[in-house]
DNA sequence: TTACATGCAAATCTTTTGCAATGAG
DNA sequence: CTCATTGCAAAAGATTTGCATGTAA
């Protein structure tokens, strides 16, 4: 498959897990100079493979699983153990730079974890094309909920599944 | 810990995917009635594993893992096999009886399919405790969302975290 | 020079499956 | 009787870990 506009949002994605088109280049200083805070506060270094992987993951920018990631970097011609690459993503997600989902298929998927932004997650469960979205008056709502039962939220997951309406929705999950 | 009055709703819960105790006593006559409907659709039996197993499973009667399910049968003295185990949990899935939820601990939750209730969760990422509400404005938003994008709904998975803020919470996750 | 990072293989952990024996209808 | 169910052990799939070796600081 081809993707030949770079201007779209969230378009281009057919299957969860697979590596999707790349969207417009972004700006990822704040992600590693967060990065490279968490290394030195927990003494720990920079690599060539790592420095890659993350640059893979980066490339990727959606929900990208272990094996995905793995599959990815070799294709560039990276050498990558899966080994590695979960460490890599572990580490990531100690760092607080990325979230671990199980969207239930066995395989957790990683996300890149935006400071500003939060999302969530529209699914389509026939053909797997994700939308992502963003509510504010649920966000607000969750708020009420929670200091209802007295707690303190510190984040939250909300996935909406259904069928899409593309034409080319077709196929089976 | 001992619950004496089967009257509260959701307390007395402290771990995911412990036994919890018993609320009050629910009648399952819908349950056995579509499962009856189901086995006999599907060309399937009744046993006497599979009876108790289920029973046990209603005991619980909540975010149950196989493993807990596994631990409380041979508690109760009985004899079932972990492959068992699955095997109803899934059946009981087919049948639509059961929803399976993954809190991205490794390990699947099962739960209960009410027709008629749905609820999310709002769980304490330090002592685990899980509180289900429901918020029909939330649920409407969703409908709203859903139809922004062009997708039909037929389900949806609404996870809260926080820190509650029971005296007794206090350990780790 | 001193940890940390890597790759491989082996180990874990959860869940599924093959197979011979048992049981339900 | 016939076909589904069970238990066990083995298999499968995802993720982690031990260890010898390579490498950043």
């Amino acid at each position: 498959m081809q993707c030949l506009t770079y201007t779209t949002v969230a378009v281009c994605t057919t299957k969860i897990g697979l590596p999707w088109m790349k969207k417009k280049k972004l700006d990822y200083t704040w992600f590693w100079e967060q990065l490279d805070a968490y290394l030195e506060r927990a003494n720990l270094k920079h690599s060539k493979q790592r420095n890659s992987i993350i640059e893979y993951f980066l490339d990727l920018d959606d929900h990208v699983s272990a094996e995905d990631l793995h599959t990815y970097a070799k294709d560039q011609g990276a050498t990558a153990g899966m080994a590695t690459i979960y460490r890599t993503l572990n580490l990531l997600k100690d760092a607080g730079l990325v979230d671990q989902k199980q969207f239930s298929d066995g395989k957790a998927v990683f996300e890149l974890n935006r400071p500003d932004s939060h999302h969530d997650h529209l699914i389509c469960t026939v053909c797997g094309k994700v939308v992502e979205f963003e509510n504010s008056q649920i966000e607000r709502l969750q708020e009420e909920v929670a200091k209802k039962y007295g707690m303190r939220l510190t984040h939250h997951s909300l996935d909406l599944f259904g069928v899409c309406e593309r034409p080319k929705c077709k196929g089976r999950k």
